[in-house]
RNA sequence: UGGGGCAUGGUGCAAUGGCAGCACACCGGACUUUGAAUCCGUGGAUCUAGGUUCGAAUCCUGGUGCCCCAGCCA
């Protein structure tokens, strides 16, 4: 297991103890988790959910779920229901704090209206072009809207007639009035409101208008009583806005604090990007185990625990990153070899047989699950006969150079079993070895000479008349490319999907304990890797197991 | 050529004026009934130029590079 040795600090929390040590809130330490429900929770939002609920409980406060819903033409119940399903399976507990911005709504309205009374914010009719052409640019400051300054009356009436359905879709705008020259664009007087006459998840039909994320995001930290705000950087430069609206309504005030988002290598993490990957059929769906989604990754066999030791390891800070999949990758092995009881399966099937083993017979062997860990002594049966099934990769009928597995005339153990040396093959018409024949020395059974003669290999096998058929799916990165988002001119990042990243491989050969298996149980294939059986596809009487990941390779690592 | 942020080995994160460290990756070795795991070991970093200081990754000044912002998205 990788040292516990992560940071005890970070600066979000350098923060908080400021706040602590000032009074600031009281000693409070309330956090939020904000998702949008318009797509699946991903690996880089596991960054928040740990920071979120991590902290919060670090400093014995608490966190409420609250769904970001302020925009019903891109939000769905689908997306709520699985959000909640996956930070339950990471082991977070949000107890019965599941709020939704539109539980606000009402409230913010009012808060629009105080806003309006105070000569702060106005309704506009600027069509959305109109808008963008008097916004000015990153260099030069925007005009002022012609409705900037109608009178407060004329807003509130304008306003109450936006709410009551009476202007269609775009007409018209509720603004805050801020300062059209301000070098922040965030302040050159956001929208605050716009029309939509749109059916809303929650709210059906009771609104036509609804309330942009910086006019509801803020108040609804504050109606909640929270302290601590953290989002990525992007809305670094919302802050002030976020600061703008929470003053201007005089309301408790929450401090936002931003971090940088995770980016993982050989995956793309943007909604939209991943979006388009389904949509485009270039994936099964949100789920499909190559997804960098939380749902994928529990279908495709990551221990949740696995999950939250990444991100515990990779800290947080300002600083954009693109951390390598190879320690995602390290941390998942890591947990599995702790949890996975050991297996045989046979991938790639090669027959062998053991020309001087009495025909007909078979005989079982007790066989360790944890052979590696002296505590666990869970054990299982496994059938052993005459022919067995064995990797095609465990034999060369003339070796490369430092292979030790089965090759003519050289004894070698099969695991738990006996050794054996092989003497002859058979062959198909296009000269390919269909059959491996070999003999075995009986004095060797459990894997072990009575005269204490030592073997340099050691390969697995399966029984050929107890072995269960079933259905491999490999997996390797989606994407070749370290970065597939950073591309030449004139290529699309779809255009990158790795043709390698799925395998399918049928008629692999199973120990009939495998029988039983589950999805949500893990195994390794001794050599091979760790899989689980497929939540969606698997069933009893057709297996289909998933490779969450591959085994560290050294022998193809010195075969390149 | 506006504003906001960020620069530490290949990658990510520490070091909060006092010996630049940890993890992954990489490389070498030991051990091995998994070419896994485990164990041991090597190499490799403070963007740059000045300044302050006995002493700077850290403080100051200038430069450079990268990211974000011109949605009625979040």
């Amino acid at each position: 297991m990788t040292e516990q040795i992560t940071p005890k600090t970070n600066f979000i929390k350098e923060i908080i103890d400021e706040h602590n040590r000032t009074g600031r809130f009281g000693g409070r330490v309330h956090t939020r988790f904000p998702p949008e429900p318009n797509g699946y929770l991903h690996i880089g939002h596991t960054k928040a959910l740990v920071i979120d609920f991590g902290i919060a409980e670090e400093y014995g406060g608490l966190t409420n779920l609250r769904y970001d819903d302020t925009n019903p033409v891109k939000e769905d119940v689908e997306y709520v229901d699985a959000i909640k399903e996956d930070i339950r399976w990471l082991g977070f507990d949000w107890g019965d704090r599941e709020y939704y911005a539109s539980d606000y709504f009402e409230q913010l309205y009012d808060m629009a209206i105080e806003l309006i009374k105070a000569g702060k914010a106005y309704v506009d009719e600027l069509s959305a072009e109109e808008m963008r052409e008097n916004r000015g640019t990153l260099t030069e400051p925007g005009k002022e809207s012609p409705w900037r300054n109608r009178p407060v009356e004329e807003n509130l009436n304008l306003f109450e007639r936006m709410r009551a359905g009476e202007f269609p879709d775009g007409s018209k705008t509720l603004r805050a009035k801020i300062d059209m020259a301000s070098p922040n664009m965030n302040m050159r007087d956001p929208v605050m409101y716009r029309i939509l006459h749109a059916e809303h998840h929650r709210t059906g039909n009771k609104w036509c208008i609804y309330p942009m994320y910086d006019f509801a995001h803020g108040q609804s930290d504050s109606i909640e009583g929270i302290t601590h705000s953290m989002c990525s950087l992007e809305y670094e430069n919302h802050r002030p806005l976020y600061d703008w609206f929470l003053d201007a309504l005089g309301i408790f005030h929450p401090q936002q604090i931003e971090f940088a988002r995770l980016n993982l290598t050989h995956t793309v993490m943007s909604k939209r990007k991943l979006r388009k990957l389904v949509e485009e059929g270039y994936v099964d769906g949100w789920t499909d185990p190559r997804m960098p989604t939380l749902a994928a990754m529990r279908r495709r066999g990551y221990p949740p625990q696995a999950i939250r030791k990444f991100i515990e390891l990779i800290g947080v800070a300002k600083n954009d990153s693109f951390v390598e999949v190879e320690l995602l990758e390290h941390v998942v092995r890591d947990e599995l070899n702790l949890i996975a009881p050991r297996r045989m399966a046979i991938l790639k099937p090669l027959k062998l047989i053991i020309d001087n083993y009495p025909k007909g017979e078979t005989e079982e062997f007790e066989v360790r699950d944890f052979p590696q860990n002296p505590e666990n002594d869970a054990r299982r049966t496994v059938p052993f006969g005459r022919e067995l099934w064995i990797e095609q990769d465990d034999f060369m009928e003339e070796p490369a150079p430092k292979y030790f597995r089965l090759t003519p005339g050289r004894e070698v153990r099969l695991m738990n079993a006996y050794f054996v040396t092989a003497h002859s093959v058979e062959k198909d018409e296009e000269g390919n070895v269909v059959a491996v024949h070999c003999t075995y020395d009986p004095e060797t059974r459990g894997g072990n000479a009575l005269d204490g003669r030592k073997v340099k290999g050691t390969i697995h096998w399966v029984s050929a008349e107890h072995a269960i058929d079933a259905e491999a799916r490999l997996y390797d990165h989606l994407f070749k490319d370290d970065f597939p988002e950073d591309l030449p001119e004139g290529e699309v990042f779809t255009d990158h999907v790795s043709p390698d990243s799925l395998e399918v491989l049928k008629g692999i050969k199973l120990e009939p304990s495998l029988k039983e298996a589950k999805p949500g149980q893990f195994y390794q294939f001794v050599r091979n890797g760790y899989f689980t059986a497929d939540s969606v596809d698997s069933s009893e009487e057709k297996l289909i197991f998933n490779r969450t990941i591959s085994l560290v390779d050294t022998w193809a690592k010195l075969m390149k």
